[in-house]
DNA sequence: CGATAATATGGCATGGTCTGACATTTAGCA
DNA sequence: TGCTAAATGTCAGACCATGCCATATTATCG
């Protein structure tokens, strides 16, 4: 894999307990001290930094600055994330997650397809009530935005998925009864998956950025052109 | 787009002239003396740097060893190149437009996939005779095999076809006549072909890195599973 | 040929990201 | 209260990247 020691790198690991909610931030009581106030930390610095982000943008804020906005040690920011992008990467991972667990709740009865396409309206309705900008607006639309409108970060989400589907596939592969190993379709259709939900957030972005009901219904209308996309000749343009 | 001014972004333009060919390096006369010493520099700098990386990595290498190694100074590197990663992606630029260009050239009878797998032959076919490393092999696939050992790298390409393959889908909807911006079906494909390749390169790169027939043999075997892949169920593993 | 403009390089300073090492504080617990 | 371990702070330094200005090389033209 090669990655070591150089620095520039973009690193996995360090996020031990890097999933937790933070949507649970009711700070459940009886949880010890030190973990709330991790937590606590962590939370301060990615919303800090998502306020710079959406005023400044990504590039144009440094690393300083947020952790000057929350008073800890640059070094501090490290200890939490791998890097500036790892900070903004945090909810990319957190959609993966979830949908690979909405993935694996879908009912047997439906094809791969179909549960794809449903596990996705899952994650988005869940992403919902994943906190809000101080403009009232959810978090993970300005979170699409700002992703979008940051060229490293886009490289850098694709990557995620790319090399983090693995989950995503064996949950697939378990459903339908296919052996991953040998079939290549489960990895084929997360692939897939991954290239429409950027797709869907590039328009998106493009068109207006309204609301998510916006982003389910580009999404269903380029899952419904798969397709007709693979399938023989194209001809007449539908509609 | 949001970009500017500060460190770390991966770039586009600057390399007005980066196309030139690199494979033509039989040096034509007549050609202005300063143009020549140009690209002399910029193909030493590209040796020079894929030889180090293939000895001690991609992090590991710094861009003052690279320049070191062919004695100009650190500063001229970046006027050749946006970034190291930039100089990394100069060959997956070069195949991308290597694709694009062996889509525009293939006969209107065949459909819009048939199309997209024949040019990734002929992409391939070409980039057989792009120079080769000092152990004899052909260059291309000594970079396949860097690119997909360097997370930063996998990453930086996948954007790279991500938001450059708009010349391809203009391409491609010229070929079928149908209206790319009303009709999703040539993003759709041409951002499928993006995965299919990076999956096609990964798994090369896993099993083995035999020659450049594995890739195509690996390509049209993802290409076949296309369609079923999206049609309904799966049930039964194919084989 | 020689002056002049254009372009490529070199050199230097600076800002920004990220790491490693070591010191200091703070929470958890006997 | 005092010990232990985890979290933070501090500091130095490597590396990438950019801006600025000086210098050298090449092209152009009278």
């Amino acid at each position: 894999m090669e990655d070591r020691s150089g620095a520039r790198q973009v690193r996995p690991a360090l996020n031990k307990d890097a999933k937790e909610s933070l949507q649970a931030s009711a700070s459940s009581v009886d949880e010890p001290r030190r973990g709330r106030k991790k937590r606590q930390t962590r939370d301060a610095l990615i919303d800090a930094a998502l306020d710079l982000f959406e005023t400044k943008g990504y590039a144009r804020t440094t690393v300083r600055e947020i952790t000057d906005a929350i008073d800890v040690a640059e070094r501090t920011f490290f200890r939490y994330f791998a890097s500036k992008e790892d900070l903004a990467l945090f909810f990319v991972k957190q959609e993966m997650d979830n949908f690979t667990e909405a993935l694996a709740s879908r009912p047997a009865s439906e094809g791969p397809l179909t549960a794809v396409r449903n596990a996705f309206h899952i994650t988005l309705e869940r992403l919902q009530n994943n906190g809000f900008t101080r403009s009232g607006e959810p978090r993970y639309l300005a979170v699409i935005r700002l992703i979008d409108a940051t060229p490293a970060l886009v490289a850098a989400s694709l990557r995620y998925v790319y090399d983090n589907g693995d989950k995503a596939v064996a949950v697939l592969a378990e459903r339908e009864g296919v052996d991953a190993s040998v079939d290549r379709r489960p990895q084929l259709l997360i692939a897939i998956y991954g290239t429409l939900v950027a797709l869907v957030h590039r328009e998106w972005r493009t068109y207006g950025c309204s609301g998510a009901e916006d982003l389910l219904a580009k999404f269903d209308a380029y899952a419904d052109q798969l397709g007709p996309t693979i399938r023989g000749r194209w001809r007449a343009p539908n509609r």
